[in-house]
DNA sequence: CGTGTCATTGATCTCAATCAATTGGCGTGG
DNA sequence: CCACGCCAATTGATTGAGATCAATGACACG
């Protein structure tokens, strides 16, 4: 089975001073969208921007959780290890999107950069502590959290009944919700991670992933006018594909 | 694919007068651990204790969500359809778990009896207003999902990398867990559902998870003195046979 | 005892995995 | 500029784990 995991680069971790939250371009997509102005600034005054280049690795499953994260640019992966390298991806992670859930104590699972990722870094501690009297915050990430959850749901089914079409579809579909919500095209979709990601993400090998984007170009459903780039060109017949409810 | 889902009993659902909840034997291990005597009183006041036959539908994905639950006694499964029939069952609920995350306005699983369960049932609208007033059952139920979260994950890295006999010795370590929490032998080990059920769950057949006993029993591993019934005769050899970290 | 439901067991099939090249893009260096 | 190596992706041939199809066995219940 596979593991199409990938060696982790040996770039450093940038650190600088914070730029301005309130003019952050995604704080409507962000957590920080749960509290007012004059307490962004307090968030502001806790968060520590940092980067990564692609296949460097953020946090380890199982560590001491000590920070959690806000992605303000680029893609993460999350995946579990089996002990002998077999990779299942929990999730990818866009701008917006918060890092740091299912991580009280340690780490549930590792995460990665996919390509180049600007985060926003606060400690775990910190962050508790502002969560404990901003009582918006800890809905909001209730909130969160019962939106991962659904997701997590929804991933099983994929996982644990769907054929191989039927994932590759709801993928796309995923996708594209993913890209109107971040104010991209709903039908030219970026793919900023390889095939082994995508395999691990839906349960497959790389090769079936590969037959199966095939199969949908060549029955006029999507066009691949690079390797790393979708276009829905029918997104109706991609719908009835997914076996979408 | 499959489709083990079984036709709903029609029998009636009684709600009675409340049981103590101070004198709760689950309370340790529910969501009302999170808050003192005099805060049980409150949710207390708020509660209808009702019971299911097996088979019985709690809850239906995409249908409003106007109540929450504690499981007092009994088991329920929570799942999810394709148009098609098919099933995935995303978790079980014993006594003590909470159902009514991954709800907010819609339930984004179907929830049914197992076996005869009893619940304590909250109006979500009264228990959204009691988290709000109480801060400690926001936090407790941001712990929950963070569990359950955690728990996803484990369940997605089961579906997409772990072979049948995997699966299935996962399965059985889980549940063996749940019994230790539930004060039970973590050796001898009641399964209330059925085999449709397990498959569901673990994204196999019936058939698959017929033989895949079979073999663990002929290799000694489990013993299986009942049909719903496993006593783990070799719990070391059966963690190495789930590849668990 | 029939009858129905659930679980087991056996025979066969199939979809995706595995194994094995081949292709294509891209950067490096001669 | 082109040859070479590297790596990701594609494509083809074959295998295999688990699904499907089909009985059979084991209870429980009216």
């Amino acid at each position: 089975m596979s593991a199409h995991a990938r060696r982790s680069g040996a770039a450093a971790t940038r650190a600088v001073k914070p730029a301005e939250c309130l003019q952050c371009e995604i704080r409507h997509l962000a957590l920080c969208s749960a509290v007012d102005d004059p307490d962004v600034q307090r968030l502001q005054a806790l968060v520590t921007h940092v980067w990564f280049y692609g296949g460097q690795t953020i946090s380890t499953e199982g560590d001491p959780s000590e920070h959690v994260y806000n992605v303000a640019s680029g893609t993460l992966r999350l995946y579990k290890l089996l002990p002998d390298g077999r990779r299942q991806v929990t999730g990818f992670l866009y701008p917006g999107d918060f890092l740091g859930l299912a991580s009280i104590g340690t780490y549930a699972y590792s995460a990665e950069a996919v390509g180049a990722v600007h985060l926003c870094r606060f400690r775990s501690r910190d962050f508790k502590n502002l969560c404990d009297e901003l009582p918006k915050m800890n809905s909001r990430l209730l909130e969160i959290a019962n939106d991962e959850l659904a997701a997590a749901q929804e991933q099983m089914l994929l996982l644990g009944r769907k054929t191989a079409v039927e994932r590759i579809a709801s993928f796309f579909l995923h996708l594209a919700d993913q890209n109107v919500k971040l104010k991209r095209s709903p039908v030219v979709i970026d793919l900023p991670m390889r095939r082994g990601d995508i395999a691990d993400y839906l349960g497959l090998t790389i090769e079936t992933v590969s037959r199966t984007l095939r199969r949908l170009k060549s029955d006029g459903v999507i066009a691949l006018p690079e390797s790393n780039r979708v276009v829905l060109s029918d997104a109706d017949r991609l719908r009835e594909l997914a076996e979408e409810g």
